[in-house]
DNA sequence: ATACCTGCAAAGTCTTTGCCTTAGG
DNA sequence: CCTAAGGCAAAGACTTTGCAGGTAT
């Protein structure tokens, strides 16, 4: 099992195989979500000095769109009004801590206590493709 | 410790104390909220027949707003681009399955296995007003 | 060569606000 | 009577798409 972060030559051999074109936009895109390790919305990533001087955020709209279908990155909610894309990396899963505040998201460290619920949920309603998300929202320190 | 779902005039009575004036709207949107149980979008209700001949839907926002400043709703991801909103029925904390394909979102019965993990969370991290929202995303047995 | 990708600009969708009128307490 | 609440319409915020031209394979 992989837990380690991949490389960028990882997922863009993972790309490749989903059928997409080795365009210098979706290597900087993939480089740019994994330099960062918490989610990050179409406006940051559009506007990330790396991506904005070489592709419209269009290019990078479409980009995130692809990556979904292929499964390679994954759309959340985080309770914001723009949505938060995240890379999927084989055997690790994310839950978030969000400060209400001002906004702050950190990926918690502490095992995810809902996989068990997760399997009996899949076998009670026959539910497909079944996976979750966790956030925990409140006022962080700083902003008490 | 009330589980059981409140009737109208508890919710109102609360609203009142909070300071809002009983509006015929105001009592229509609690009513709406309470016939349904799981969450609402701004659409939704502003569209439900009951409200939408009675009031306006930049009414509902605003009703929406203020209840969510007095804690009496939450607002919720859930996934879509539509935020949702949901009454806090003390004692009761509600988790979701929602099917990506058709949108359907039920509430799931079984206990909520991340209390235990969220007071963890307040005494290591220090954030106050810690709550949590775990949803679980999958293909309904209807869309398989 | 050709199917996929991109930029630009425009259109959508949902939310939010301003301003003036109405009505609850 | 005084201030919160409501209606209408316009502006914002973020996303999505059409089309003409560019590029990886």
């Amino acid at each position: 099992m992989q837990q380690n972060k991949p490389n960028s030559e990882d997922v863009l051999t993972q790309c490749k195989k989903s059928g997409l074109r080795r365009t210098k936009a979706l290597q900087c895109l993939v480089e740019t979500l994994l330099t960062k390790d918490s989610p990050m919305t179409l406006a940051e990533l559009a506007e990330h000095p790396d991506l904005a001087d070489i592709c419209d955020r269009a290019t990078v709209f479409r980009l995130l769109q692809r990556l979904i279908e292929k499964g390679i990155i994954r759309r959340l909610g985080l309770h914001e009004r723009a949505a938060y894309f995240t890379l999927l990396i084989p055997g690790r899963h994310q839950d978030f801590l969000i400060c209400t505040s001002c906004g702050d998201i950190e990926p918690i460290k502490a095992a995810c206590p809902v996989h068990a619920l997760e399997k009996e949920i899949a076998t009670k309603t026959g539910y497909a493709n079944l996976y979750h998300e966790l956030e925990f929202f409140g006022t962080c320190p700083q902003c008490c």
